[in-house]
DNA sequence: AAAGAATTGGAAAATATATTCTAAATTGTT
DNA sequence: AACAATTTAGAATATATTTTCCAATTCTTT
């Protein structure tokens, strides 16, 4: 009946919300089914939902109709679109891509669009961040960390900053942390003392170092617990890792960021500040 | 092969993740794929998801079947079921209450709020930087930068890591970059060679670090131009510096954080290799 | 370099799912 | 209470999607 369809989702929404009294009883049992369990229309059959409130599947078909689409399935991807572009997770690569797209009329010879762009993406992955980490990995993290007799940190070249930072501050709530910094190429020696009692946050993304692999190798050969900071699963430090944490951080044409690799470190060191609350000193 | 397939998300992950390397490389596609897309293998088809992933729709069967699958479509129902499981009843209303909620009162003993609590104040700053950064110091910088034979990065502490990265990437824009690392005590010696062809960029917050601030002071009084980074204009770096950045970092219960400084960091970098494009590589 | 093994692409078959259609049931009207 | 109009159930049909299977290709081994 009307002439073009909702087409998203909080039009469709509203516009039940509005027509409700007029639909006829099957089609009110699918209207607030509908509204209340937008997930089970997004992911289950026709069939099953059909089921759960008690209606035909022909029902349902009818239903979306009755709101100008052509059937159920087109109904239903309003409903699918709507988890991949707001939902928790991995909407992430998506918005990324849009965000791109749109970032390619700007003018990048402007460093004040470049800011502005930076800022942007990273507050998407800091977003991103915020809803896709894991609160297990978190409370694992932390028992790890308390466990261990002193941490450490390795990273080089880009992840670098991070390892620094975490060895900074962790000895600034009076945590033992050093800094595995392969000086006079150590690195190797060094990672032969480590053991069960110690900890190591290791560090390391795309291209990843040889450094870092042989760190996380060798001590973890040796008992030694690993929380790896990566970017991907399959990364070849996640591997003997004992909680491992996937970091997408923003990346601006070929660039990288650090910014949520860092919220995290800084989350690490500041909840195990508060839980296990030795410092009370803290950093200044 | 395999008894019995992984019955959650998180065990299908780590399975994956870990038989990484023996899948053939068509599976690895759809690994990775897999690992990084899950909202896309719950809601889209198979047939567009193996388009995504430049693979045969049966490719995709094949690989549920190496972990124990009968086939795709039941391997789906695992990451169906994990975002019905993610919002176990979404009623509009109730999400908006539990929302309203959340803010109140938070438990810093939970590592979880500890990191939204983080990553909104983070967000925040990065909020701020992008409205308050003036162009003009932007391109002045860059000015100084491109002008500039070599760059100097100054900081320690918890600004070691904001000069570090800078360093890094610098020297990945093919821009030739030192780090002031004070080994060895060394740095009162390094910047003894500094002069008006150079430029050094000092990083420094609150307790302002005596080592940076002596960095400072003696490169530029040999002439070479200073760009400061740092949280006042008051501060002792931004004296004598051509260029200053004031910075409000995010802070949350005595912990500053890094990030508004990373995300200038980035934007000096990439705007810089942009402008004056030598650098064609970038980072990878 | 050839033979065998494993992997892959793609079309055909099977299955699952959505849609249409008609007869039955319900509702409203006189 | 009878009739028309509307709504509904459910089987039949159409469509979409997945799965299977085999030929083509690529990789290994000798």
């Amino acid at each position: 009946m009307p002439n073009s369809p909702p087409d998203n989702l909080e039009l469709l929404r509203s516009e039940i919300a509005s027509r409700y009294d007029e639909l006829s009883p099957r089609l009110k049992q699918v209207a607030s089914f509908v509204l209340d369990n937008p997930n089970d229309i997004a992911l289950e059959t026709l069939a099953v939902n059909a089921n759960r409130c008690d209606v035909q599947p022909s029902t349902i078909v009818r239903f979306a109709k009755v709101f100008g689409y052509s059937g159920a399935s087109e109904m239903q991807r309003l409903f699918r679109d709507e988890i991949l572009a707001a939902a928790p997770s991995p909407s992430y690569s998506e918005r990324i891509r849009q965000f791109q797209e749109r970032s390619d009329t700007v003018d990048w010879l402007l460093p004040y669009n470049v800011m502005r762009e930076f800022a942007e993406s990273n507050i998407i992955a800091l977003e991103h961040l915020r809803d896709a980490v894991r609160k297990d990995d978190l409370d694992r993290s932390l028992e790890l960390m308390h466990g261990a007799h002193t941490i450490y940190l390795a990273g080089v070249r880009r992840a670098f900053p991070v390892a620094a930072y975490l060895a900074y501050s962790l000895s600034h709530v009076e945590k033992r942390a050093f800094l595995l910094d392969g000086i006079a190429g150590m690195t190797a020696e060094q990672s032969w003392m480590l053991g069960p009692d110690d900890l190591v946050i290791a560090v390391s993304f795309k291209p990843y170092a040889s450094e870092t692999m042989a760190v996380v190798e060798r001590s973890s050969a040796n008992g030694a617990p690993v929380i790896a900071i990566s970017d991907s699963r399959l990364s070849p430090i996640a591997k003997d890792a004992n909680v491992c944490f996937e970091i997408k951080d923003a990346e601006v044409r070929q660039f990288r960021s650090l910014t949520a690799s860092m919220c995290l470190a800084q989350t690490l060191v500041i909840s195990y500040a508060y839980k296990f609350g030795l410092d009370r000193s803290a950093e200044k």
